[in-house]
DNA sequence: ATAGAAATGTAACTTTTGATACTCAACTTA
DNA sequence: TAAGTTGAGTATCAAAAGTTACATTTCTAT
């Protein structure tokens, strides 16, 4: 696990830090679609991501989700985070995008070396100032674009976090992340098709 | 300027604190319609609210707004710390709802402060937490609400703001904050009106 | 090979929101 | 008090997004 945390972490904690990790964490797999938090659990551990993406999103009142931002190697949920230290039960889901691997942290430790590793302060600070900032861009992305430049905002991003032009979805799922409906997506993506900015296949999209 | 900080912040702060903070700080006194931050403002204080309301503004890529939250006495706007902590340009703009009284502390006091103080050190993540809730809460107005209902939701936390039933502001003050056009919010709340769910004045608004 | 499921295409219609263009009323100020 | 300014009401039209319904294509499992 160790040589794992280095890969990732080498350069953002000391080594000490990454010892103590090491010693108080559990490794976790998971394989594309795992739901690794959902709505209204009670989170004990905080998660830190070392290998693949996770994509999380938010519950409507009644029904429905919404996508607000993907997390990479290196990251951590911050509201995730922020459920650990408020003793609250979370507020998003966390989706696997592809399959990679977690740390988990429990929360009491998290708090120990906040006091105790600059390192550990940095980062969780950037961590939050991260995610402010994909709100920032979620709240953007809503508040000021129609549908047409959500719609390729969102393959933008997806493209870059699986590192290919190719995109596995449907447009049922892509309607989901955006909440809307698979009649609006399927409608745009082929208006995006005949503009010559991106291919259609079933269940895959193409970028150019 | 010790005095006024016991009071909103006696419970939250140890003695010690309080001292130093108002030792290093500068009170500030604004007046409504006051600008006190703006978009791609650099950021070297970070402001503690102590009296009024404030609002917190989203700028558009080319033109106009939108409202993500007011903050309140006992706050402070997360979002300028995050430019504080990440040394970047303001991404929104504040703007006084009342007249009221802000401490401003020196950046370079805050990170001190928290390795010394754990006092500190809970408020500043306390604050990250209600800013990210605020957030989200302003994303689940924007992707699930109609205009309608995020109107009903303005004029709901705005009569809580100002501690009144009565909404002293115009029509297009709503729109802009709701990043819509005058037009619209006259159409919905005249509807309201007509629900008997408010009453409508020369700029001003009557909640029942 | 065939039935069923999943993914997509598309037409027709409604609702919501936005845009334009006036009017009228109330306040302000010279 | 007359003129200008600001706030609000409303009608009409257009665009964006959501809804329903059904057809077609492609895959999957037996």
């Amino acid at each position: 696990m160790k040589e794992l945390l280095q890969k990732t972490y080498g350069f953002v904690f000391e080594e000490k830090l990454i010892e103590e990790i090491a010693s108080v964490s559990l490794l976790r797999d998971f394989e594309e679609g795992d739901i690794l938090i959902d709505f209204g659990d009670y989170i004990k551990k905080m998660p830190l991501l070392l290998e693949g993406a996770i994509k999380i999103l938010r519950e409507d009142f009644d029904e429905g989700e919404l996508l607000l931002y993907f997390i990479e190697k290196g990251d951590t949920c911050a509201m995730t985070m922020a459920c650990c230290m408020g003793e609250t039960k979370s507020e998003i889901r966390a989706v696997a995008e592809t399959k990679g691997k977690v740390i988990m942290i429990p929360v009491y430790k998290m708090e120990e070396w906040l006091g105790k590793y600059k390192s550990w302060r940095n980062y969780v600070f950037n961590s939050y100032n991260n995610r402010l900032k994909e709100m920032l861009n979620a709240i953007d992305n809503l508040a000021f674009m129609n549908m047409d430049e959500r719609l390729i905002s969102y393959l933008q991003d997806k493209s870059k976090i699986v590192h290919s032009k190719e995109i596995h979805t449907t447009h049922q799922e892509i309607a989901y992340d955006l909440h809307t409906s698979r009649v609006v997506i399927s409608r745009l993506l082929k208006a995006l098709e005949k503009e010559g900015r991106i291919k259609l296949h079933r269940a895959s999209i193409e970028l150019n």
